[in-house]
DNA sequence: GACAATACTTGTGAATTGCAAGTACCATCG
DNA sequence: CGATGGTACTTGCAATTCACAAGTATTGTC
């Protein structure tokens, strides 16, 4: 079980390295839903996308280690797990904008879902 | 044979739409290249990430069903190609430069490449 | 024309993915 | 108190994708 082997880092580019951690088409959906609001695995889990569970569960350990989120005991109590973005995650948030705009601007066909839209000057 | 299949598109996420086309750790890396002065194969081939060659051969067909890049093709047939930027592909500079700064802020023992220095204010 | 370089393609095993199913834990309902 | 249901995962496996090596077909240079 290689839960969640560190990827190699390939070079001393920032954006390689940035890559190496992010770099794949589940990660930066999680940050996504992180700034909806999501804090909960099936908040993550229902997102429109589908993302499969084993993955989720990875990326969430990966994202740990990596410093990017931490986990907490939830508020009401129970014993479930809530995640939240460090500052290092919420650093990202301008990346996700960036992506945002780009897809808004050049891909047909999108909308912004409830939570994300660009914010007002 | 599937050479360049289109990735499903996952939902109108504008988020999810542009990591259906970039989320990968090789795509970004070739655009990241192209902003460096990187017109041909052997650009992108010998950058030091050292993407293998079946992999770079198949994102640049990629990219340019997506409108991302195009190819010149020379005027007496010969088969040298040399890639371009679209201006779609140029709008991911913005993206490009926010990972860059990610990087150099969050992670440790980055450094930038020759040509990709932030832009001076 | 010989020879190296360029721009790929092909083959192969390893790693990663997507999907389904299973497990463990807790809460609540009857 | 046992059954039922939801949450948060883990496991298994087929299929896809990846990385690495090697091969091929042109092209540029001498």
């Amino acid at each position: 079980m290689p839960a969640s082997a560190p990827r190699v880092r390939r070079s001393p580019c920032p954006v390689a390295r940035t890559l190496d951690l992010i770099g794949d088409r589940w990660t930066l959906l999680l940050i996504r839903d992180f700034f909806r609001g999501a804090e909960r695995y099936r908040d993550f889990a229902t997102a429109p996308e589908g993302i499969p569970t084993n993955i989720l569960a990875e990326r969430l350990a990966r994202l740990s280690v990596a410093g990017v989120i931490e986990s907490t005991a939830p508020a009401d109590g129970s014993r479930h797990r809530a995640y939240r973005l460090t500052p290092k995650g919420r650093a990202l948030g301008r990346v996700l904008a960036e992506m945002r705009d780009w897809g808004l601007t050049w891909e047909k066909g999108t909308r912004v879902l409830a939570g994300l839209e660009p914010a007002k000057p």
